[in-house]
DNA sequence: GTCTATACAGCGATAGAC
DNA sequence: GTCTATCGCTGTATAGAC
């Protein structure tokens, strides 16, 4: 990649500002209460400012769910290096990371259901790129823990993965929070544990 | 109460109507898809009509809830009379229920997370009243469940609560219904399998 | 109470000066 | 590229006739 002249480096910047405000924005109000008057207000320009770097709110969306998934792409190519760890810890620990971030409002979240902007995002090529590697990488250890037991083998992996992508979301973390009654290590412990024992080989065969 | 006159039992009727287009948009289209147009169109009745019947969209969705949350305590007390079923296969039964009602899309569907709507239901004392009911009524069986080692008694009851609520909206359940590849009896089953063997005492101890 | 017509506000998107 | 100012549309809510 060539060197980046001085206004490229500027404009760059700026976009960082963008994303970064929309990040924060989807992580806390959510796709449809977010304007794009705050994102310009939090981003530090004018409305028509943000409207040069994005086309639409719609892509605006999308290139904050891009650099979020750049991130979890980027966590989950941390723990393949770690070749020995068993396949469901791998598991765990993206998901711990995920919930970890969500609690810490980094986590953009979307509308999961009928939404205009799924069709978009459905549409938008760097989502679905960033999306199809990343639930590649996570179905190959949803297979091996699978096959070697660790999890239970008559779910569909396609469902293993679905709720994976949603137990990163569940609104149940955050409400846990919200009661103010436990500390976040202990709200992960918990979430992760439901889950995780949900999804395990029910009587496990001596490895 | 007193038998209703004949213009009663038709206003009775057009709420009805509206209060079930509200059910039908809701868990179609989501609060803020929604419009008060639609709304009328679908009641079939000018727009300032359902303005006469309600005074806001809030209102609405308000409405829509409580009837909701009526279906759920109603069968909730259908599963009372059975005394004897342990207190799990209560659970189990309702978070079926809630599901089959979420696919079949009779399920009003809210944003879980921060909108102007949630502050609005939690000063709406109709739904208030019955969403502590429900929460009380499931409450005990938890307790039971715990205290009978049926479920993980290290978890806080009130996770268990919220996690039982989170489920009957899970997103995981429609994504696979709209794969197309499972019956719904069987999607049902897996969902769950996965969440009450999450819930559950990990050792049980012969009971 | 129901309708048609309209007021009013918010927001996505753009024009045009600099 | 950035700004101010504005367009155009959509959607909530209401006025006023019947």
């Amino acid at each position: 990649m060539a060197r980046l002249s001085y206004k490229e480096q500027v404009q760059r910047v700026r976009e960082d500002a963008i994303v970064e405000a929309v990040n924060r924005l989807l992580a806390t109000k959510g796709y449809d209460s977010m304007t794009v008057d705050e994102v310009a207000a939090e981003a530090g320009m004018a409305k028509a400012s943000v409207y040069k770097h994005f086309a639409s709110k719609e892509d605006l969306a999308g290139a904050a769910m891009v650099r979020a998934l750049d991130r979890a792409l980027a966590f989950v190519d941390g723990l393949r290096e770690k070749a020995d760890t068993p396949a469901i810890e791998q598991l765990k620990a993206v998901a711990r990371w995920a919930m970890q971030s969500q609690l810490e409002g980094e986590m953009p979240s979307l509308p999961s259901q009928n939404s205009s902007l799924t069709a978009s995002l459905q549409g938008n090529d760097e989502y679905m790129d960033r999306l199809i590697s990343l639930s590649n990488r996570l179905s190959i250890w949803i297979t091996q823990a699978q096959t070697s037991g660790q999890l239970n083998a008559s779910f569909p992996a396609e469902m293993v993965l679905y709720i994976l992508f949603a137990r990163a979301c569940d609104p149940v973390v955050a409400m846990m929070k919200a009661s103010g009654q436990y500390t976040v290590e202990q709200i992960l412990e918990w979430a992760l544990t439901s889950t995780f024992d949900g999804l395990a080989q029910k009587h496990k065969p001596a490895v």
